[in-house]
DNA sequence: CGCGCGCTTGACTAACTTCAAAGATGGTGG
DNA sequence: CCACCATCTTTGAAGTTAGTCAAGCGCGCG
């Protein structure tokens, strides 16, 4: 059951996790209209929703579990730009094709929308629009930050700045789930595997942070934790 | 004349720079309508435009020169998120509050437009809207393919991407102008202007590029210098 | 002409990576 | 239910790249 093809359903217009986290600031308010026109996706762990340069027919919102966004170089090096958690939208920002490469972290629902039926929606709904906007501008933030962390910050304020951007989005403070193995994280903070466990290591040995069974972490001191972020 | 206010003038409808460059994809069509509500304001070198916390009631385009946008960490470690060069908007994106400084990195001219008469336009003309969403995703694109270059690439493989893309925007294939410093260069690039200025001398001592007087680089190359850059 | 700023170059250092191997963890099949 | 295996994680030691510190160079401006 490696390469089977993605598994489709219809739709029975749920929204499951989706409304629980309402991670990007726009709201899901006008965007909540899109869920009549959706197919629900399943992935499991690595399976690809879609590769770099395909059409781009089609747009997601994560609905349970977790998706990585990435880009990889002609060696084989790679970088995960985000993780899209329940209540992200995945691709919406791609106009002809798609410009990286998602995949399943852990398996995962999607919503999927087609973006021809989205670009009717927005022609009746203007407000719609704007809520679009929102979401591609709040996506472009997260790049910016995330391009100060790479470029200026070193391992420690890398790590702490992604626990404590976990934690925000989460929804609880203190207690983060981390359902991305070392190598995602590394790849995704511009280190390697081993720089990784090193930094939890060193994280959990200061009392930061603990690191409890199943992918949890516990938020032990937030300041301290924020103090090494270095939040600017 | 150090701290002087911003000069801002009548607009004289003026098109200068703006129509000979469209860097961005989505074109200027639609939105060479807002050159009826602009102001032009000019800057002198390392002038501030608007700073990051700044509430964002315009947005601008660039005519003349380049300014960059870049934040800045408690102990004073700089990212520049991008350079703006002729026909390039700054703070489009921006929802309240500027998220980044903008300065000038040499003496620039700007188009001024407010963002209330920029709404009343979208309102009026749904296809503005949609010129605005793709700006963003141009924007959203470079900042992924910046973050793949900071988080994988080595020094030599951001110089030469760096190039590249400038002489892209630049028009002229293989002449680059380069207003800013090696220092704002490093900063972009997540380097040290010594790293970069080392680099410099070994792609020029390679005779992959020439370095002409007044900040001029000649790519005489093109090819060596897209391997060196590991184009993904 | 001289001064200041930015650029270059050199020697040394630190941070992170690489390579290697041992230690957990969790899922599967006997 | 337990043992086994693959995969992920942790840890150690050595190696590299880029950073830091310091000094000299060169161009442009007053």
């Amino acid at each position: 059951m490696l390469a089977t093809a993605i598994r489709t359903e219809a739709a029975p217009n749920s929204h499951l996790a989706a409304s629980a986290f309402a991670t990007r600031p726009a709201g899901d308010g006008d965007l909540a209209a899109l869920d009549r026109i959706g197919t629900v996706v399943s992935l499991h762990r690595d399976q690809a929703l879609f590769g770099e340069g395909d059409p781009a027919q089609y747009f997601y919102k994560v609905l349970t579990g977790a998706v990585r966004s990435c880009r990889v170089l002609a060696d084989g090096r790679r970088h995960i730009a985000e993780f899209l958690l329940p209540g992200d939208f995945v691709g919406i920002e791609a106009a002809g094709t798609h410009h990286a490469t998602v995949e399943a972290v852990s398996d995962a629902t999607l919503m999927r929308y087609s973006r021809s039926a989205l670009d009717r929606l927005v022609q009746q709904q203007p407000r719609l629009g704007k809520s679009l906007l929102g979401l591609v501008c709040s996506e472009l933030y997260a790049a910016q930050a995330q391009l100060l962390l790479l470029g200026r910050k070193n391992a420690v304020e890398r790590l702490a700045s992604f626990l404590l951007a976990m934690a925000e989005r989460s929804g609880e403070a203190d207690r983060v789930s981390l359902p991305m193995t070392r190598c995602d994280i590394a790849d995704h903070l511009g280190l390697t595997t081993e720089t990784v466990s090193r930094i939890f290591t060193q994280l959990k040995s200061q009392g930061v942070i603990r690191l409890g069974g199943g992918s949890e972490v516990e938020l032990k001191h937030r300041g301290e934790l924020e103090a090494l972020a270095e939040a600017a």
